[in-house]
DNA sequence: AAGACGGGGGT
DNA sequence: ACCCCAGTCTT
């Protein structure tokens, strides 16, 4: 006689094998190979808050070009800020690169969840992902999807953020302890990502259909419950687009804090309610070109944006760049303001 | 405990 | 156009 946690993870796991989705960085179920834990960490990093489908063409490039660990953390910070230019959150930029050093320094990735955990960038979700993964250490990762999978299993209706530590509880007593930790942590990413989805759940092609306390209950749509949610608030600002023949001035933008260590043409705050009136950085003949609204997880922004053909002689002494409009991709411009940049006519 | 921190996809 | 989604670090 199996028990309901013994049939979840054969199901599970038997659904995996025929079923896992092939990604760049996944070694699949019936290859004997071991993962790469550079290339664990890395996809794990670039798919915080993120899908697959926006990383792998990234993954791709980043492992084409770095290959190892050692070769990322020997990369200059801003070639790897351009690498990342348009997957957000750039924090995540600074932390891989310091992640990088670290790892390279002390040689090779710790294979502890408490040492990976200490690492740049990586907290209790990755550490676990990387653990299972890589190291088949017997924890699973809980991550958005493995959230709801599991409420929906157990029918878990307590509202998120709340219900999250009941939900780790559940997902600890079903899934740590047991058989390839790695496959299991993968198998539910991908039953979270193609059959048991956010809004309409396909349970009819559930292998735990049967066992699903939610589905069960008719509940599955409605799980995960969350709180309601915020009012997201509104602010205006400009942007000054210098031009001079087919190139643009772009500044460094500070290191720390929103689309930190970005290239951005100069701004004016951002400030809450109607549009702002900010003097241009330096003089020229400003002209509006249009609006750019551009939505960040705290606020909405409405960006007017502003150009003027200026010789580089007026900008003496202010630090930035003057950077072709052709060399814009790959060159560590945030995607608010390629959307900016793109309003601007050639000259 | 709460807030800061991007961008893309579905409807 | 709007709504939904999703880890880590700082304060």
């Amino acid at each position: 006689m199996m028990t309901r946690r013994q049939r979840i993870r054969a199901a599970l796991l038997t659904w995996y094998d025929s079923h896992a989705r092939t990604l760049p960085w996944r070694v699949a179920p019936d290859d004997p190979r071991v993962p790469d834990p550079y290339a664990v960490w890395l996809s794990e990093v670039m798919l915080q808050q993120t899908t697959v489908a926006a990383v792998a063409p990234r993954f791709e490039r980043f492992v084409a070009r770095w290959p190892t660990v050692e070769a990322l953390a020997a990369a200059p910070a801003e070639v790897l800020m351009a690498e990342w230019a348009g997957l957000g959150y750039y924090a995540r930029a600074r932390n891989l690169h310091a992640c990088a050093k670290a790892v390279a320094e002390r040689g090779g990735f710790p294979r502890t969840l408490e040492g990976l955990q200490a690492l740049p960038g990586i907290g209790a979700y990755t550490a676990r992902a990387i653990g299972a993964i890589a190291f088949g250490l017997e924890v699973t990762p809980v991550d958005g999807n493995i959230e709801r999978v599991t409420a929906r299993l157990e029918a878990i209706t307590d509202p998120l953020p709340g219900a999250r530590p009941v939900i780790a509880d559940a997902v600890r007593t079903l899934f740590d302890d047991g058989p390839r930790p790695g496959d299991t942590a993968q198998a539910l990413m991908d039953l979270g990502s193609g059959v048991c989805v956010p809004r309409a759940p396909r349970c009819g092609a559930c292998p735990l259909l049967g066992d699903c306390q939610g589905a069960g209950k008719g509940l599955a749509a409605a799980l995960p419950a969350r709180a309601p949610k915020a009012v997201r608030p509104s602010r205006h600002g400009l942007a000054w687009v210098a031009t001079h023949k087919d190139r643009v001035f772009l500044e460094l933008r500070p290191p720390t804090g929103l689309l930190g260590g970005t290239l951005a043409p100069p701004t004016s705050p951002w400030v809450e309610g109607g549009p702002c009136d900010a003097a241009p950085p330096f003089a020229g003949s400003w002209r509006p070109v249009g609006t750019v609204v551009h939505v960040f997880t705290h606020f909405r922004l409405t960006l007017d944006v502003m150009t003027a053909a200026v010789v580089p002689q007026a900008l003496a002494g202010r630090a930035g760049q003057w950077v072709e409009r052709s060399g814009l991709d790959g060159c560590g411009v945030a995607t608010v303001f390629r959307k900016a940049l793109a309003l601007v006519p050639e000259a």
